[in-house]
DNA sequence: ATGAAAGCGCTAACAA
DNA sequence: TTGTTAGCGCTTTCAT
């Protein structure tokens, strides 16, 4: 067992032709160099009797295509992330591309050594929920053609493709949904960041209030993986702002939290406040009451994505204009939102 | 900008060196080759101004080594996968080691193509949670002298090192405690499988029942990525059981799905039914009544998986002894089994 | 219609 | 103490 790996020489010398032959033949360029049917065939055979592979390693070095996709999450545990990573892994492999992944942790630092490892593993092309900070990062990828495609928020003096949900009118519409069931003391708690999808959550969410006549109040929270981190604060704040009378959250890993402390405090959902929070979750439809959630597309943002990315990956042409594509969320609307007046 | 990436070679030329002086530097083996002290810093110092990085793809080539590890998990967008999946990759980074991920579904020929391409990229080593049918392939791997650490189950006919939980006793406490609070028609409610970690929690279940003079009811589902596909056959189950006056569910997507059954049936927990799964989540903490679960510990899995992988990976003697692990899990009793009789 | 040979960027045995 | 050189396995230009 284990005998050495075979490589492209040992083909041709068994069958006393070339390694260029072989290799064009491989590579489905028979046809064009016009070699024998004959011996196409002879080779095809060899190659599957033999179980031989090329080395994809001297390929890439070669070709400098390594069929790699470096894919940047934030965090590859929160259930939006590894929901998306899913889909796109599933397209990618289905197209003859692998993935590498990592999660950036919002933390520059981190993300720009990533790229870097990813640049030097020649990966073909980038997806990424981008952290803040990394605009030369991403400028210097993009100066050397490599295709990047951000999801989730994307970064507005960089010029890519990206992918987003119309966050500003969600906030906006769950805003207004609470307005319209008699809340009036609305907070929105969410984790702090200059990032464009929580900068147009909190603009929406301003807005509605706004058009009404009500008074903003918003609970930022630090960016943390650990939710134990965020108990203290929510606690501090729910118990210090009496009047609150719903709470919209910036994401779900805000409002898992939210909704534990509100349960160990004993606050009643919706009579003594009432809830929405993006992204939806089972959790949420399994809690007592139901809780209203803006569900985001998640499909179809993968899909979006890697479709765009495998296009310009098979277009020499990169000259395309970007693509910027914003989908549309959908208000689910539970118990937990419902008026109790 | 986009200037054509530097080489060894145009380090060396600058300094009017050769390409191995340059390359012995930068592999730290200037001490051993005595070189001088000057010249080292010199070479660090053009390095570090222009920015050079060895070309990963041309040393793996070389050297036969990619510093990459593939990870092979039942599925990315499974909380406790996920979980386990960013602990793994941390420590990896930290290590020096990118992930090459993917999804394999239980499925055992798309299992058998993904190793191929692993090894066809000349992974490291591999982490994954093997589905049936795939010991040929493994085996083939070791033949390799290639390291692999499975985790959450194991191939009994495959020697290799493995971190898993115990599940037998794990699923008999658990069994035990629903009986010790009174509950007599205890169903089992899991996904089917003959992996190691789902016979070993049917057998910890029905062992617990027998001691006991109970009847055994086992409820087995078809492994699906798709909750949806589980709602009819759990619903009709429970509606032909009308006996049934507790349930453990073997996974938290078992138990998921079967809580949104029991909230549409209108099934009251723990009056009832009550219930108990495996795994532990936010979403059964925040359910009310909270549900009572097996909690694996995440974090020691994860840093076993990868420990040991990390160590072989470190020496050249792989001829050590593999290890078995099995970690204990946490029976976190909540509303959800307490007994209302 | 097929092959020889250069070279992708790197490491390491061997020379000097 | 440093340099020469032969590959790792593949693609591709240029010959034949």
């Amino acid at each position: 067992m284990s005998a050495k790996r075979l490589s492209i020489v040992d083909i041709a010398d068994k069958l006393n032709i070339s390694k260029t032959t072989v290799s064009f033949i491989l590579n489905g360029r028979a046809q064009e160099k016009r070699i024998s049917a004959e011996l196409v065939e002879r080779v095809l055979k060899l190659v599957k009797e033999v179980g031989y592979k090329p080395n994809s390693l001297a390929k890439s070095l070669r070709t400098g295509k390594s069929n790699t996709i470096g894919l940047m999450v934030e965090n590859i545990s929160d259930p939006f992330f590894s929901a998306i990573a899913r889909l796109i892994e599933d397209r990618a492999y289905k197209n003859g591309y692998k993935i590498i992944y990592c999660s950036t942790y919002n933390d520059t630092q981190k993300t720009k050594e990533l790229i870097n490892m990813f640049r030097d593993r020649h990966v073909d092309g980038y997806i990424m929920s981008p952290p803040e900070g990394i605009e030369e990062d991403i400028t210097s990828l993009l100066n050397d053609h490599m295709p990047v495609v951000m999801f989730d928020r994307y970064l507005p003096t960089v010029d890519t493709d990206y992918v987003v949900i119309n966050n500003q009118f969600s906030a906006y519409n769950a805003t207004q949904h609470l307005i319209g069931q008699g809340y009036k003391n609305i907070a929105l708690i969410t984790f702090f960041s200059n990032q464009t999808q929580m900068a147009d959550r909190v603009k929406g969410y301003k807005m509605a209030l706004k058009e009404n006549d009500l008074k903003p109040l918003v609970k930022e929270l630090p960016f943390t993986l650990n939710k134990k981190n965020l108990i203290e604060p929510v606690t501090s704040f729910l118990k210090s702002k009496k009047n609150i009378d719903a709470i919209l959250f910036g994401t779900n890993h805000d409002a898992t939290c939210g909704l534990k402390v509100m349960q160990s405090l004993g606050i009643s959902i919706p009579n003594d406040i009432a809830v929405v929070t993006f992204d939806d979750s089972d959790a949420y439809e399994l809690h007592t009451p139901q809780i209203t959630s803006i569900a985001q597309p998640i499909e179809e943002i993968a899909d979006n994505v890697i479709t765009i990315l495998l296009n310009k990956l098979d277009k020499k042409t990169e000259f395309e204009k970007n693509q910027a594509i914003t989908l549309h969320t959908e208000l689910i609307i539970r118990g937990s939102s419902k008026s109790s007046k």
